[in-house]
DNA sequence: TTGAATAGTTACTTTTTGTAACTTAGTGCC
DNA sequence: GGCACTAAGTTACAAAAAGTAACTATTCAA
């Protein structure tokens, strides 16, 4: 055996494992979306209001993908009017490490960038 | 003040670092391709192979966009004929633990839905 | 001299995002 | 009753990003 072979052995596995997840938080918002809703649970205006940026459109797509992937819970209220509440599941809580460890290199960043 | 106040002005901060950092490593190749350097310095056929699915086209622009934010270095190497060696900058680096961290979510990932 | 590898680029197509206006229903205000 | 506003989206259209596949220039090896 050569001595690269467990390396890139290891790469290539990464690699997968990074595909994969990226598939499923594709799109530059869904990250955001979940890191919001691990917060706490939040209706469609207050997703809008939060996710500097996203429009109507993005955010119901991205919304329904997620539901999807089983990583968010759309629960309607009956309240008058109906209000819709989205919160993360217990899967998708899961990602919550994630989330973190990614707003943490992007507060470190920007102190970085915009000197401090 | 009021009790939610801390929580959402935290969240505020924490999806404006994501949004920064989703800017920085946008498309989904570019934390692959970073994960990759993290292994080892590499050239540009060998990431062709290693970053499965990714095109030549999408390969040489990512490359681009992260030399640009000084997260890899594209070194010429003067040999007969020249190769082309791109490695991870010291700042890049600090992504590693990232990379990681999405590695390692899709690990699991992996396990639930394949099961094993 | 034909073929393969290296490091890309180019032209063209498809997919994804973004913009902005529109929808349907309820509430408060005067 | 009429008007404006919020909620939770949807629609049509335009712009940007990504994918596909073929092509380039150089070099080495059979």
């Amino acid at each position: 055996m050569e001595k690269g072979m467990d390396i890139m052995k290891e790469c290539s596995h990464t690699i997968l494992a990074i595909n994969d997840v990226m598939d499923l938080l594709s799109g530059k918002w869904k990250v955001s979306i979940i890191a919001c809703l691990c917060f706490k649970k939040m209706r469609y205006s207050e997703l809008l209001r939060e996710v500097k940026g996203i429009s109507g459109r993005m955010l119901s797509r991205e919304l329904k993908e997620l539901e999807i992937h089983q990583l968010i819970k759309r629960v309607v209220l009956e309240t008058q009017p109906v209000t819709v509440e989205y919160e993360i599941t217990e899967y998708g809580s899961t990602l919550k490490n994630l989330t973190t460890t990614i707003a943490e290199w992007g507060f470190s960043h920007r102190k970085k960038i915009i000197g401090k």
